[in-house]
DNA sequence: TTCACTTGGTTGCAAATGCAACCAAAACAA
DNA sequence: TTGTTTTGGTTGCATTTGCAACCAAGTGAA
């Protein structure tokens, strides 16, 4: 079991590093530019707008990476502007389920334009739709 | 110019995401664990380490897409561990020249042992060098 | 039942980040 | 020369993150 990498795969890596950053700065300026709020809350209110019946908390942290009092403060932030509501789980009482709300739904409308737009800059436009795919495979066996 | 992306390019997009923060997750607990700093530490002493006369801090930033004024901060840890020295530029009197120290090397050669293990476990051992290659390949597309 | 252990979530405090204003040296123009 | 603009870097303040301690409900064992 080879435990150093070799130079290519430095390269791949750091690579990736780096596209993600700037990817994140392409994103976050653009929302910002557009006086949207940050990626995460449009990570969550996807979620969210995938499940009728909300999703509970711990739910959310797993399909986003995020630690649990971290998510918990952005849950809070995003409850004050009334996007999502958090109501006392009925099958599990120390928890709770959160819901997206109607002007939750609006918000993520309005981000995904944005959104969408850069991720076609950066790496719709720059990839054949081969290519793409190849990425996308490549990636998935790197996950988990 | 199409400027809304396929299903397969925003799949390819979320899973970048995905691995990037599955990744950053595993550096940086496998660094705390061996009681080690941040990876940020890392990538500046590795800059540094290349050049034997230093670099400016703006140099620094471009290389590691950091905003000054966090590239400023940073420095100011790193100097304060005595891992780094900041000269007054002679070339430029605003600026300075930052230098990596005896221990800051040292430390770097710390580090890389658990980091290369991490890369290689993430990601060289995931994928077959062919495979490797080609995202290499990909990826460098997507740079800049 | 009682007592320990785990799990879902919150909170206080310290450290890191983002933003905008700032300062001083350099570059450029008149 | 003087005045203006740009550039390299720092600093103050607000927001966000990370860590550890905490609380209360659930689980499991004796």
């Amino acid at each position: 079991m080879n435990t150093t990498p070799t130079e290519q795969t430095i390269a791949a890596w750091a690579r990736l590093l780096r596209v993600h950053t700037q990817w994140q700065e392409q994103v976050q300026s653009a929302l910002k530019a557009a006086d949207l709020p940050p990626l995460a809350w449009y990570d969550v209110l996807l979620e969210l707008h995938r499940k009728r019946h909300g999703l509970r908390q711990y739910e959310i942290g797993e399909r986003m990476l995020l630690p649990k009092h971290n998510l918990s403060r952005l849950l809070d932030r995003l409850e004050k502007e009334a996007l999502v509501t958090r109501r006392t789980s009925p099958e599990d009482g120390r928890g709770n389920r959160v819901l997206i709300t109607r002007s939750g739904r609006r918000l993520l409308q309005r981000m995904w334009p944005v959104y969408g737009r850069v991720i076609q800059e950066c790496l719709g436009q720059r990839l054949t739709a081969a290519e793409v795919t190849t990425l996308a495979k490549l990636l998935d066996k790197l996950q988990q």
